[in-house]
DNA sequence: CGCCCGGTTGACGAGCGTCAAGGTCGGTGG
DNA sequence: CCACCGACCTTGACGCTCGTCAACCGGGCG
């Protein structure tokens, strides 16, 4: 059990530990200090499905503000440093608490509205360069690169495909100078969404041209 | 315009009308009556995908009480009669109202999390079996069948799918005597989840039996 | 030093999309 | 009452995306 909860009082997690499992009572929202957390389902057969990401400076389901219950389970997918919001905390100083939850919570309807979209109606490509365009906006980087620090079989649960076609799009996707790998960590350009291009084939869609392993 | 819309007045709807189009700003939440609506987005090239399904008695776009406006389109997929609900009615009496609408997002949200699951992880048969499971208890129907009023091409649109493949997964259902079709309506059957099953075959898993083509 | 996780790559096939040509039913106008 | 029309459903042929299986590699860590 970790140090009684106090207001700004920091709460850390391992890699792939978990937050809370699915069904768990939750007594406080965390709001993300710094690495990323995931909301994820487990299939009987094993297939998994990411269906929320959590990013530094987010609220982490802050729903739980109207259930009190995780319906799903949430885990750290990198070392995770948070500060647990106590939901009789939030309830009681009108200060706008509330109000900011409410928020969020709309956004995060918002963002699955959106993946549903992705989801039914976008193939590979499209699906992971959505993916990465939407997290440099809420990365709020303007840099040039955004490091990601996610595996691809981590990227596939999210988009709903497989490892291995991941790493196939991802090739594709550096080919075309749309993503780096430094070492093991998959950064995104300013131009992952494929705007920028000087070469004469077609802006937004992906030719099947076979990758040419040049190791990235 | 609409008549000046009064508590308890009524508000109806031809099929295929808007609701709202994307964008527009909300001032009231409309109760369903009877018939079906749904919110969705068209892609510039033509994809549609549903986002959303409001049956009756549910409330359509609960989340407006929050942002007052509407992100992507709605409109009414059969006849459709509502009550609609003041926003500054629903937030002076605080009689509950409120708390009403909140658990109404909080259900959007976890349709929409389930849904994310069904597009990412499940196939052709999966998503269409569980999406009338999903029907028939939200219509709170115990009846033997329940009467589905969309068109192929909306299920298509639900599921992420084509309409000629919903189709084809819509005789294999039949042939198992999971769903009918009366006239041109939809029937799906208390058996439609594939739990009850006398042939040896697997429950969950799908064989890829050709269609006899008996006409249903 | 060896193990294990994660990434890489090829061969192959299934699921689903696309295209295209009917078919059927209900509504509508003459 | 009938002819026509437009949605919607049906069905076959074909092929592209993406999944599966399997083997291998490379680096970080105990």
């Amino acid at each position: 059990m970790p140090t009684p909860v106090l207001q700004s009082s920091l709460r850390q997690f391992r890699r792939y530990e978990h937050l809370v499992k699915a069904g768990e009572q939750c007594d406080c929202i965390y709001r993300i200090r710094d690495g990323w957390a995931c909301r994820y389902e487990t299939l009987h057969d094993g297939r998994r499905q990411i269906t929320a990401l959590y990013l530094p400076g987010e609220y982490c389901e802050p729903h739980w503000l109207l259930s009190g219950r995780a319906e799903l389970a949430v885990m750290a997918l990198t070392p995770l440093s948070t500060t647990p919001l106590l939901l009789s905390e939030v309830h009681r100083p009108q200060d706008g608490g509330v109000k900011t939850m409410l928020g969020a919570i709309l956004q995060n309807l918002e963002r699955q509205t959106q993946w549903i979209i992705r989801l039914g109606r976008k193939n590979a490509t499209e699906r992971i360069v959505e993916l990465f365009v939407d997290l440099r906006s809420r990365l709020g980087s303007d840099d040039d690169t955004v490091k990601i620090p996610l595996t691809q079989r981590e990227i596939a649960d999210i988009v709903g495909l497989t490892p291995v076609h991941v790493n196939r799009v991802l090739h594709r996707l550096a080919e075309q100078k749309r993503v780096f790998q430094h070492g093991r960590t998959l950064l995104a350009t300013a131009h992952v969404s494929g705007i920028i291009r000087q070469c004469p084939s077609n802006v937004t869609e992906m030719n099947d041209e076979k990758a040419t392993s040049d190791g990235w």
